[in-house]
DNA sequence: CGTATAATTGATAGAAATCAAGTATCGTGG
DNA sequence: CCACGATACTTGATTTCTATCAATTATACG
């Protein structure tokens, strides 16, 4: 994460991120054109920050690093709704409300380009199939969001750690093609108690329950999926599959 | 419930259920027309019923009675992941993906019509405008889906309860405005467990303890919030507000 | 009027939080 | 190179919340 602005000056970043959204449908050369020209100049955040807010009256395309939509309560405690990976829009959800929910902080350090939201409607008016993919990708992260949440209502914590974890690991192919069952997994034990709706001491111990079943391995923020048959049997889930739909406009 | 079909003959369902997206932004009166076209037939629904499954090829628009969208886990129990009132519609997650999560049932008899998705890649390329505005509305529902998986994840019972009458009280009132905190709410307790991710047993407890803290009355499946300010607290949220973006096409 | 569904109540069990204390691990600066 | 503080991780004891089980009473429905 040193050399962020001199790769993208060749616009590697930006391509691994759209090919992510090219890869529910196909995507001309002009509309990929159209997609990178929508995104201004790259900025980098550090851990921690608050990479979009309620206020903000841009999106960001995220590039590289890992970040997470957050939710903050009255009583004190955070919720992690979403783990977001580089090829995600932030911000969408807050397009439509103006309550202050659905925050976004960045969980490593990370590579952000931002997207004026007159971008957004811009694209609705002179691309219509760049806008129906926007929303069917939107429509895609709802779908994971009813899964977290049915899971969340009715699972218990162990299925959702492995839940938690095979979906990462099927995000994260969209990516890098190589190696998919071991990737770097950069969440604390805290954030991950954040994401599945337990503490942290929990957390740690369903690992340690997870590792000596020889489920997973994890070490150095590096995560091998081991028994990716048995995670799924525990999560109760089947893997995650795409819909091409016929009837996008063009 | 047993006159739907000679009522709608009229559009009266159709004008109540477009109202509450024309509540967003101002429509044109051929947008309402144009909307109201996409639908075809309406038809009804038995309670129980299932009214979209993935395997569906068309979308529904809710025109009279409750649903609700239901996951079913690998271990037989159920959650509901919203509650869908007159004006949503049905189905659109799914577009994505081709797991059969996001199945909806009908909670009371329905009316609804069913929406070739066709017409909706149709309206993405003839009317921006309503694109960006369907776009919006889902948005507005995932901020609530992530608003609920906060609560679900970090939240206890009770203040998930109090959440879910204020959540509906706000929605019911885009319906009818008149008597907003009294409305009908014809959800089982059971229902209710399967909202906010308890057992039926447990959520008469609470709406007992709600009842005897004079926060609610329910009887005959008539809701009444007596202390708004109260739940407001106990569930630790703030009043619902929809922005009203300026960037939209046309 | 019988039957299924829904609501209620109490007793017990289990899942996960909290508290407390200690041990890595790591980046930073002296 | 080491000391230092901060963050992350680990472990065990205790408490709180919520599920499950069982039994009873409404309530609706044909």
């Amino acid at each position: 994460m040193t050399d962020h602005a001199s790769h993208d000056a060749h616009g590697t970043y930006r391509r691994r991120a759209i090919s992510r959204l090219s890869n529910f449908v196909k995507l001309g050369e002009q509309e990929v054109a159209q997609l990178t020209s929508m995104a201004g100049n790259h900025c980098v955040m550090a851990k921690g920050d608050i990479v979009h807010a309620q206020s903000s009256d841009c999106l960001y395309l995220l590039l590289d690093g890992w970040a997470a939509g957050a939710v903050m309560l009255e009583n004190g405690s955070r919720h992690l709704t979403m783990v977001c990976l580089p090829g995600d829009i932030l911000g969408l959800p807050s397009l439509a409300v103006r309550n202050p929910i659905d925050t976004v902080v960045a969980l490593t350090d990370v590579l952000v380009c931002p997207i004026p939201v007159e971008a957004i409607g811009a694209m609705f008016a002179s691309n219509p199939r760049l806008a129906a993919l926007m929303f069917l990708v939107s429509q895609e992260e709802r779908s994971l969001a009813i899964e977290r949440l049915a899971m969340l209502g009715q699972a218990d914590a162990r299925s959702r750690l492995a839940a938690l974890f095979i979906r990462l690991r099927e995000r994260h192919s969209q990516l890098d093609k190589v190696g998919p069952l071991t990737f770097l997994m950069p969440l604390t034990q805290r954030e991950i108690g954040e994401l599945i709706g337990v503490s942290a001491v929990y957390v740690n111990g369903l690992l340690k329950e997870f590792r000596t079943s020889g489920l997973i391995k994890l070490q150095d923020r590096s995560l091998e999926i081991v028994d990716h048959r048995g995670l799924l049997d525990i999560a109760g889930i089947a893997p995650w599959h795409r819909s091409h739909p016929g009837w996008l406009p063009d």
